[in-house]
DNA sequence: AAAGTAGGTCACAAGGTCAG
DNA sequence: CTGACCTTGTGACCTACTTT
């Protein structure tokens, strides 16, 4: 990083209010939600909310609640692609 | 660019139908493509496709299947001198 | 001169890694 | 599983060069 630069030019992570360190899938959020998101696309439908589905996800927090952490990736646009999934349904040659 | 000039003189780009920037290595194409090809010619021979490789290759998903790009750009005819030939005859998918 | 392309550059994001 | 860090490919922009 150069001399002076402004160490997170893209705001806070649009999931849990952390610092973001870039756009990640369409989002500007932090090193923890990317990750998450990744991950969580071959098993986000396994998740659940034990809370009620309403649950503020933050810094502290976002580990706590995978269900509303997922949705709230989905619901602020997050995604890969978007054909893909469908794709990866068919076989490889 | 001039006032009035027009953008995109080159029509829409042969490999993933993006805006072409101009003819590159033989066919208008969009600097990805382009750029793409240029990289892709000491290693086409590894790329691999892993979803039957019937992929269509649009501005949103070009990077998904190296293979089938790279299969798309040779079958539009781009090629860098005479390489091209060597190349074909490896496997491609 | 103008027009146009090959090849270089490098900030940026995708996906991988692995200690915790 | 998490997330800070790493590696690698991408493509918008740039320069150098050719052609007319």
């Amino acid at each position: 990083m150069p001399v002076g630069a402004i160490p997170f030019p893209f705001g806070d992570c649009r999931i849990c209010n952390d610092k973001a360190t870039g756009v990640h899938y369409g989002v500007a959020t932090c090193e923890g939600c990317k990750g998450f998101f990744r991950r969580s696309i071959p098993k986000g439908e396994k998740y659940k909310c034990f809370f009620g589905g309403q649950c503020v996800i933050s810094p502290q927090n976002r580990n706590r609640c995978k269900a509303c952490r997922f949705k709230k990736c989905l619901d602020t646009g997050m995604a890969i692609d978007g054909m893909i999934f469908q794709i990866l349904h068919s076989k490889s040659c």
